[in-house]
DNA sequence: CTGCCGGAAATGCTGCTGTAATCCGCATTC
DNA sequence: GAATGCGGATTACAGCAGCATTTCCGGCAG
């Protein structure tokens, strides 16, 4: 699930992110509420959890903003402030659910995927599949034709982004932007150097390949035959 | 203390959520039984109060749920329905205690109240055991292939951790708000430190190790072989 | 005062990750 | 068909991130 946290405080905004990927969720911050609200006006977010207090525009505006804007984004507000009319406030601006500060991550968690589920979104999917291929993304394990296989923690980000992509082709610049977070061309070949070191790993010793190289394109993974 | 009601007839439920807001404790409302469950699941309350007639999940089930995934939270079952046998299946189910409706709230506050200072006291496994490795959450105590180990008491919480969740993994930020409860990231490798000395104490001297490192993930602990 | 537990910091070490060098194979050209 | 060039695959290696271990010290209980 695909997440936008706008969040000033850099150590909690870090925590969350960090917290949320071990979860299995991909996370984005935003660090003051103009910024946040740009973003979360792209629509590509399965759910927002937004700050009350922010710099450059308030939380509760970024929500209405957005809502005025016919954006239906599930929305948790995080607040330090625990009174009733604030909690009030908060859900009058278009928020869903509400969470005051200091909060476990455990409960955020499940309040963030209630709102996902209850938006009607897809399940929040911790096993991928193609083929005889799968990949649990919780522990970082896969198996292959029932076989469990180690992944280290690149090799798995890199298998990670080809599964949920299986089936179309995925280009260098995609991989290095979204694996590696590189924004330019590092001038050597990292992505091949992993490719391999994966192919050796799922595809030696398991006949038919599934991990194709689209030459001057990129890599597809898909199981022959299927689309 | 911290209350879940998992009720979906919005009066009582607002109702409740003022009544033990006025007697000193904080509640939040579930009003279906998924969404119930999802919030039960993150282990953040100290008692759960569940209707038994409930939309999209029932609430016998979302306590039978609860109890295989290991969760001890005591649960007061609410019901329309009086008969000794209802009562029986509610409290085989998992529930603590049972009232029928109508009630008094002075009733259910100490009922509540009485859970809360049992908590786990009910029949709740007392032992764990993986492997050649076992936790007796009584005596603090832990054996490894019969011989005894004394445990200190973070020692003792991190191992009663890992065990209850034996098999999968265990990432960073789950031991913090567990274990530690940090809510934060302390910058620091306490947890390292005192994996580390559990090693030594369970691990050191028997062989096939059952504490194991997912780099980049976190701890995993288990059996070799098995799942 | 004394002992002991728990957390912080310093230190050690393993093996993952990126670079670069080299090799391979396909396609295009003559 | 041979030559050439280009994109990709493989391999070796060194630096360093991330985890493990050890040491030290403050705080608290007895």
């Amino acid at each position: 699930m695909k997440i936008l946290v706008i969040e000033d405080d850099r150590d909690s905004a870090r925590y969350l992110e960090k917290a949320l990927a071990e979860s299995g969720h991909s996370a984005d911050i935003a660090a003051d509420g103009e910024t946040g609200f740009t973003l979360a006006d792209s629509g590509t977010y399965d759910v927002l959890v937004v700050d009350r207090m922010l710099p450059r525009r308030d939380g509760l505006s970024v929500v209405a903003g957005l809502r005025a804007k016919g954006h239906r984004t599930p929305v948790l507000i995080l607040s330090a402030l625990g009174e009733v009319d604030d909690r009030v406030t908060g859900l009058r601006a278009g928020g869903d659910d509400y969470l005051t500060k200091p909060y476990a991550f455990s409960e955020l968690l499940a309040r963030v995927e209630v709102l996902q589920r209850r938006n009607g979104s897809a399940d929040v999917e911790t096993i991928y599949r193609v083929g005889d291929l799968e990949l649990d993304r919780l522990s970082h394990m896969a198996k292959r034709a029932g076989h469990e296989i180690v992944l280290q923690p690149r090799e798995f980000r890199l298998l990670e982004y080809l599964m949920r992509h299986a089936g179309q082709v995925v280009t260098r610049t995609m991989l290095l932007e979204n694996v590696w977070e590189y924004h330019f061309d590092p001038q050597t070949n990292v992505i091949d150097v992993h490719v391999s070191r994966l192919r050796s790993k799922i595809e030696k010793g398991f006949g038919v390949p599934l991990l194709h190289t689209v030459r001057g394109a990129g890599y597809m993974l898909k199981v022959p035959g299927k689309i």
